[in-house]
DNA sequence: CGAATTCACTTAACATGTTAATTATCTCCC
DNA sequence: GGGAGATAATTAACATGTTAAGTGAATTCG
């Protein structure tokens, strides 16, 4: 209802469209999309001076927070599918940029470290990191940033478990 | 906020970390990337059955709203960079979804344009999406949805030609 | 006019997203 | 103890994201 933000309107020198949905341009999807790319192009330069792709970043930073972890624990955390991962990990392994181990008690499981090599890499790079996410806070402001993120859980909230059989089993 | 996904605070007995960053799952990209794949979740069940991958959908719903258009011009409209594009008009007008000729004026240029069966393939689909997309608005509310856009659109002007030269031609 | 440049689009090459199938291990239960 | 089923991780196969290079056509300008 009366929800019109902005109006480039670039579909109106066009013919009919009885149904026009949603203008497209903004639906939610293409929203998040877009604003989620302007912001990681923010990073992305800086990353790539650095030789780090964006989910090994992502990666990398999980691992520096902690121990050890197994790849599942990891793929949840780094918010990465496992096939993404397992190539992610080869890689980075093959880099010594972190290393492996099978668990003693349980052979399937592998857990996974940064290595001192990766902890080196990681101070390299958190500066400009650190520095690009000032700027961003900066330019957008704190208190709606802030704002922002906490849509952006409730929407994830609101949306969680919906239509198909999904364990909410998110224990915490 | 008291949330807490997988964050045992096991990061203490490494050393140093001083500077813990961002807590990571909290950084914006992060959050955006979730909330965007939370709301994908939804959909894409429903394109899949239909043989649609979200792009593609992305590329119909844009060619729907207008007559004909540059590859170019598509690429921006759809966000999808040129050689995504390439490669899935390619696919497209393999299975007769869209149709394509050169421009005359400009042999360089191609002109895009859906096709009978791209219409009424987007037809049988646009029902169960836009019923997804009301169960989205309703769950989450259409006023809040309408702030969170709003707030996304801003962050999007804000990070716009920063630190690269963009030029924000808007025509339309 | 014609060589250099720019432009629109495509290909190429590599990394990731996504789903399905595989492999190895572990658990349960008879 | 051993076989059916569950689990952790990887591999496979295909589609897209991302950057660089290539191709052909248009434009610029000497």
């Amino acid at each position: 209802m009366a929800k019109r933000p902005a109006e480039p309107t670039n579909a109106g020198a066009h013919a009919a469209r009885q149904v026009p949905m949603r203008d497209f341009s903004r639906s939610l999807p293409m929203s998040l999309l877009r604003a989620r790319e302007a912001v990681m192009r923010q990073f992305r330069p800086a990353l790539r001076e650095h030789g780090l792709t964006e989910q090994q970043w992502r990666i990398l930073r999980a691992l520096a927070a902690i121990e050890t972890i197994e790849v599942t624990e990891l793929a949840r955390t780094a918010f990465l599918l496992g096939p993404s991962l397992s190539r992610i990990l080869r890689d980075l392994e093959a880099r010594n940029l972190i290393e492996r181990k099978t668990a003693k008690a349980d052979q399937r499981r592998s857990m996974v470290s940064i290595s001192k090599e990766g902890v080196k890499l990681m101070a390299s790079v958190a500066p400009s990191s650190e520095a690009i996410y000032a700027e961003i806070t900066q330019r957008f402001g704190a208190r709606k940033l802030a704002e922002l993120q906490e849509m952006l859980g409730q929407l994830e909230l609101c949306l969680a478990s919906t239509g198909a059989s999904d364990d909410v089993t998110d224990e915490t």
